[in-house]
DNA sequence: ACGCTCGTACGATACATGTCGTACTACGAA
DNA sequence: TTCGTAGTACGACATGTATCGTACGAGCGT
């Protein structure tokens, strides 16, 4: 009745427009890894596995800003075969917080 | 030729407006209490004293709190008297990020 | 001179976070 | 069926951060 070890969530969480909160979406950009990310993002790589981005850190590590992206409502990550893909939840944000992913992205 | 406690430092240190970082700053911001300090401060209250927020923290809390959003360049201080004024570097935030702080603000 | 108020510095503490390695699963291909 | 690749879960670890209390300094008023 319960899955012992690794056994990678199906279900993927995502919350609801409505429930992205401003704070959580400013943290999670505030670390450089999860910027480039979003940046990459941006960058009309619309649909990108995780593996793509080349990131200077360990797979896990990676896992876990992905995870931060997603949670905080960034990002939104499908299953698609073995890989994960992520897009950018543009229109969300520009829903909840008008001008900031450009805003953020603008900067530099 | 040394000054064993608690001496207040004079001299302020603000970051330059081109040493301001976009992490520091979405770092800066990303927490609940500076981000009120920040509203209430854009909400008119153009040069206000520490003790005049009345956050739900400590006075040590409360110190920490605008010393980070110093460091980050969100916010400028000095003395007045016993009191510490904080204001807003807009200009210098509007320069190096456009329409961040206005999103933060127009958010929620 | 004396105390009051605003704010700092410092130490302690609890919790969050970024990082990794290892063991594992899921899927697709040979 | 067997193997390789993409990614997860978990535990460990170091560091960062939010919080507090206490002791103190700097100005102002009396």
């Amino acid at each position: 009745m319960s899955r012992n070890k690794a056994v990678p969530e199906r279900r993927l969480h995502h919350p609801d427009r409505d429930e992205i909160r401003l704070e959580s979406v400013l943290s999670a950009l505030s670390d450089p890894i999860r910027l480039r990310i979003v940046r990459e993002l941006a960058r009309g790589h619309d649909d990108m596995a995780c593996i793509a981005f080349d990131l200077p850190v360990s797979k896990s590590t990676s896992t876990h800003h992905f995870r931060v992206l997603r949670e905080a409502g960034v990002i939104r990550q499908y299953y698609e075969g073995t890989s994960r893909m992520s897009r950018l939840r543009e229109d969300d944000l520009e829903a909840r917080m008008p001008g900031l992913l450009s805003a953020v992205l603008g900067a530099e």
